[in-house]
DNA sequence: GATAATTGTTAGCCAAGGCTAAACTGTTTG
DNA sequence: CAAACAGTTTAGCCTTGGCTAACAATTATC
């Protein structure tokens, strides 16, 4: 743990822009994205699967790899992973189900999705824009920041 | 490629949320954000050896690896990465620059970074919650929504 | 009901981005 | 100036999340 960098001036004087953040302080910024990541795309699958289900009846690997892009080998062996983590139920070459578990992420991830995405359409945002933004920024927004985000979006909508 | 979901009705209707988009838009989303997560971390060690240059005067492996709280061979790898990609110039055991292309990198991400910052903080998102979301969500913001962004800004610093 | 088409799975490959341990270089200091 | 220390690099490992190709199961079609 080096601390070659205190040993000068802690917040400098004229430099334009801002100053950097003290190191503890940096380096959580940037484990909190490394943590999103790990979870992003999970969420991302569950939230897909429950999407799925809701609007089609049934959640099928096809499809997914289909939204997602992706290929099928992937979907399956994404699957599987969703069956240790216990958020979802399969039996080989059948359609998939959400476990209690992987229900209250779905929402959770669904209702969080739906916040930023009404928020940036408030904001002005055109909808196919605003839908990419919100797939991207949806897992990085704190539970702070979503709530002032959702009173935001509800002054615009009674003005 | 399955069309099996277009048989069915393509905006069902009395659901509780937002339909399914079409097929190719969501794809659309996932792959943006895919695309997003490859350049992410290379801006961010470039923004971030940037930030040292201009507020110490230089940037050295120890301090990145204590700021992004990674391990120093995890640094050294990344630093022959940057350098493979033209965006660094580095000689063993000396201090980091940037090439011209690292520096309009640098350059840009930090603006990026600095207009989402800005904005969370006119929402009245605190500080400290503003700067880690701030760290996630710059990289998925897109040019039309940092405009939005920035004219909101403006707007709360002089009402 | 046999065969074709679709869908799902498995095996094996690759790159990225972490890590630890060990070796090496440069700097400071007794 | 030699030794100790701080900083850097290398080697080798692991997990994730992609891919293709080959195979298996289900479903559709004739």
């Amino acid at each position: 743990m080096s601390d070659h960098e205190q040993r000068h001036t802690p917040t400098p004087p004229g430099h334009s822009g801002d100053a950097l953040p003290p190191v503890e302080q940096h380096a959580q910024q940037y484990e909190a994205v490394r943590n999103a990541h790990e979870t992003e795309l999970i969420e991302d699958y569950v939230e897909l699967i429950g999407d799925l289900i809701r609007h089609r009846g049934e959640a099928r690997a096809a499809d997914i790899a289909n939204r997602m892009a992706v290929s099928q080998a992937t979907v399956s062996k994404m699957i599987r992973r969703l069956n240790e983590l216990g958020l979802v139920t399969s039996k080989p070459y059948r359609s998939l189900f959400l476990t209690e578990e992987g229900q209250k992420m779905a929402q959770t991830s669904r209702a969080r999705h739906d916040v930023v995405l009404h928020f940036l359409r408030a904001l002005g945002v055109d909808d196919s824009t605003a839908r990419i933004d919100a797939e991207g920024m949806e897992h990085h927004v704190s539970d702070e920041t979503l709530t002032i985000m959702q009173r935001f979006t509800e002054q615009q909508r009674t003005p």
